[in-house]
DNA sequence: GTCCGAAGTTATCGTAAACTAAGTTGGGAT
DNA sequence: ATCCCAACTTAGTTTACGATAACTTCGGAC
């Protein structure tokens, strides 16, 4: 790989980043690692960002807009608020293994706790998340297709939990997790019931 | 603080070490930062542990343990398995103030994952977690407290999956999220109902 | 063709972190 | 009283990481 311009470059070190983050973390990826991987020297990296934080406040914040313009996109053929439902819990972004490296990022970053810029760049992704599901909940509530019994605030924040959750889970590779029991169960057939209030139809998930 | 016979020695830089790796993590915990909290030098930390990794993994270890006591104790005097029930459900470890800094580190363990070592004590744990919910659930399910529209394997699961991702939103701080909502229904109402399959009791939570 | 700015490299600095070798101190047993 | 050993400290060594200063190369404009 040659000579790029600045933009190009921009985004080509962003996506590199992202895999070394999702494998690493950000204490643990070292500059060197992140410049092997875009295949440069570590003084490009500071010709497009401040510093090493500064590159992964930006991951962050692109990872989230990624996150919902792709969720978007999965939606917009929907026909019914059921169905954009169901694929909203089907399509758990930390499982298909494009989003994954995406959303192992945002793991990574919530045990940067301590660190104020990278918390409130993770803060504001899942505040918009957020935003997002508790929408579509609304609709779907107003479609019937969600039992009211519950706020949207308090079952879009059920989700999220139970998708950040499971996302850890995966990560660690945990024996027994993240498969169907001897009923032919999927954690996210439990989630589904939670919406809407009743036996509901398997969800659709994408093959692995 | 002056001289301590070592086992005492260890526990209390164990006891000490939770605290800053809860606030940091695995990899910004500093050596120093931990002989600092415990009052002693570095060397001594060396004197007890093979290395900060040896430390760090011991420490999950004596949490793990700690955890599934501690709910042990507080199940032991609970009549009915709805009421033991409840009380798992109630008390996630997570957002008691004692049981924070313990699982804290499990949180922050948990993006260790490409350190073996600590992979697979946290790995270890969540196991063990897996095992006690599941049984409890079981039990629940005989005397008709729970649902058994879903295997007891599954609703730990999704139990833990909930809990851990509430963990991390509460470390987050995110606003709005942990809150009763204008219904004054709370997270771990929404859970409950999962769990019985109908309409809960409102969950016993304690105090703040 | 040559000039210039952007893209990229080499070589290195300062620092902080994990870990240790060697020495010091305190307190219990005899 | 003193001897001894475990507990602890001082004072480093080494290594690796984030960051930068100074230099080189590429490619388009005129």
């Amino acid at each position: 790989m040659g000579r790029l311009p600045a933009a190009e470059r921009r985004e080509q070190l962003l996506d590199c980043a992202a895999g070394i983050f999702a494998r690493y973390g950000y204490a643990r990826a070292t500059t060197a690692q992140l410049a092997k991987a875009a295949g440069v020297t570590e003084p490009i990296i500071y010709r497009h960002f401040k510093s090493k934080r500064d590159l992964f406040v930006a991951l962050i914040a692109r990872t989230g807009r990624q996150t919902l313009e792709s969720w978007e996109r999965d939606l917009a053929d929907a026909k019914t608020p059921a169905e954009r439902l169901a694929r909203l819990v089907g399509d758990n972004p930390m499982v298909s293994p494009e989003g994954r490296d995406a959303y192992l990022v945002f793991l990574q970053a919530i045990s940067e706790v301590e660190d104020d810029a990278i918390r409130e760049a993770v803060a504001d992704h899942i505040s918009s998340v957020h935003t997002f599901i508790r929408d579509e909940l609304e609709r779907a509530q107003q479609g019937g297709a969600v039992s009211d019994r519950y706020t949207p605030g308090v079952l879009a924040w059920s989700l999220i939990s139970m998708g950040l959750g499971y996302g850890a889970l995966s990560a660690l590779g945990i024996e027994g997790h993240g498969q169907k029991d001897e009923r032919g169960i999927h954690l996210s057939d439990v989630l589904a019931r939670v919406l809407v209030g009743r036996q509901a139809e398997p969800v659709r998930r994408k093959p692995e």
